[in-house]
Order: C-alpha cells, then structure tokens, then sequence
DNA sequence: TTAGGTGCAAACCCTTTGCTTTCTA
DNA sequence: TAGAAAGCAAAGGGTTTGCACCTAA
C-alpha cells in the first residue's frame, strides 16, 4: 500500500478512495482473481465502483509492482497481488481449473541461463504446467484434457 | 496433413479445400503466425476464406495436435505448427518483439518432477521468458521493459 | 442426396476510451 | 481551484455464432 502511494506520489496522481479499495481487496487477496472476482469484491465494500476504475487501478498497480496478470489461455485475465511474495510459477488443472502456485530455484537458474546463452537480459518469466491434477485424475480417468 | 485426414475421417467430418489450405500453410510456416498474417496466406491461396473459417479450422488443428495456440500477453493469439518439432518455449524481446525459441530437456525434467511432487499428470506446458534481445539492450539502454 | 462446411455479418466478450461530474491535493 | 479520477456508456478489437447457400462423401 505504501508502494502504490508512493507510486502516486512520485508521478503527481491521487490517492483516491478506490484506489485504496482496489489495492486493499487485491493484497489481501491470496490467490488469483479475475475481473469480475475482484469486481464484486470492490463493490462490497464501494458499491459504485465501474469496471473502469477496475481496469485503470490494475494497470497502476501492475505498473508499480503491485500486482500481476497472467493469461490462462482462455481469454480472461487473472491478477494476483505480488506482495510479500515470491515469484512463482503455476500448475493449472485442465478439468477443475485449479491453480497451484510453485517455486523452484533450480529452473530459475536454468532460466537465467537459456538468457544468456540467447545474449538475452532477463525481466520477468511466466510459466504455466497444464495437467490433471489429483482428484480429476481419480475422478474421471476419461476426462478431457484440452489446453489452448 | 495425414493427421488432420485421420482426425477428419474419424469425426465423420469433411475435408474441405479450405482445411487443406489451411493446414498446408500453417505447416509450411516455421515460425509464429498471428490469425491476421495466416489469414492473408491463406486468401492468397484461396481469396475467399473468411476469419470464421480460419478460426474453426484452427481449432480442428489445435484438437488433432497439428497446431499449437499461445497468448503472449498482447490479447492477440499466435498459432504455429506443431509438425516434425520438438516441444519448445519462447524468449520473447519486450522491445522488439522478437521470439526466439529454445529448448531445454533439463527445464523439461524439473518440470515433470514439480509435477508429480504436486500429484499432477502434465499434459502440456507454456513457458515465456521476457527480456530485452541483444540488440535491443545494445541500441537503447533506457528502454522501457513492460510485462503485462 | 444429405449432413457438414463456408462466408458473411451480426453478436459477444473483455478491455479501453470519451465525456461530464466529482474530488484530492 | 486546477487537474486528476470516477462513473457511465459507447467504442474497440479479437473471437464466435446464426443462417442461407454450397459441397464432399
């Protein structure tokens, strides 16, 4: 939080009312959510939040390292806050939709390298693991696995 | 193409002029192509092939594992075959936009094992790496890096 | 001959923008 | 008080769908 009103401060922008919503629903938030999941979270708190107040705060906080958005693959964005946490990677059921956050260094390291054996600088990475998890596994062997 | 015979036949589905030319060009394409860049391939081999068509058949290649869909973060899909290659992942120049793919079997092995350590069954992964390119870094050390 | 397929245009969905009003600094 | 931000609605851009006509099998 202090992030963002510094953020704001720096660029000569205000520290509104839902920016302080949005920014306080999205850092409690502990997994993922999409639009209308943070959508509806605002308004319980601010009932006359719009969409676009949503979408030009997300883009703020993104901006200033707040919060991060992720494209599954169905066409719908995700945020998840990026507060006192580390990066991390995501397996994604591709029956339930259940999305499990990992870390593993030793693919960090593999990473930096593919870069620079690439003459590339890293910024940021993204990585998703599509499969079944567990349950679906057990429960429907014949379950269809589709990843776009 | 025999695939996509196979996959058609099987489904008692038809194929068609345009699925042909449609997969002929995706194939023949080694790179990444965007449905705007299949699109005009495809209307210069047959100049009446609408988006929708593009879009059906698309999802016919991606069902039978002839071609393989990614979101890059820019809301515009790419397609690129999948015929004769190796899985592969991309390094994507935040500057310049250009993709280079890598492959990297012992990535490949951690990630199976991040994978079963979680009680998944992979069944396909996405990984984007983001960085500036060698000649972006060297042409404009002031650049702006954007991940969105 | 008869499903399935195509083309076109309209519909959709998610996201962004324009404009007027509201409110922070 | 000035200029940034909100809220609403309309516009955009990519993708999907409905429907009448066409065509592979």
């Amino acid at each position: 939080m202090e992030v963002l009103a510094a953020h704001v401060l720096r660029r000569g922008l205000r520290m509104t009312r839902q920016r302080k919503t949005i920014a306080e629903v999205l850092l409690a938030t502990d997994g993922h959510l999409n639009i209308d999941q943070l959508y509806q979270a605002v308004r319980q708190r601010d009932p006359n939040v719009g969409y676009a107040t949503i979408y030009r705060t997300l883009k703020l906080l993104t901006e200033c390292g707040l919060a991060s958005n992720a494209h599954f693959g169905d066409g719908a964005a995700r945020f998840e806050s990026m507060m006192h946490r580390h990066h991390h990677d995501h397996l994604i059921c591709t029956a339930c939709g259940l999305i499990v956050e990992f870390e593993n260094d030793d693919i960090e390291v593999l990473q930096e390298r593919v870069c620079r054996d690439h003459g590339f600088v890293m910024s940021a990475h993204k990585m998703e693991i599509y499969g079944l998890c567990a349950r679906c596994r057990g429960a429907a062997t014949g379950q269809r696995e589709h990843v776009d």
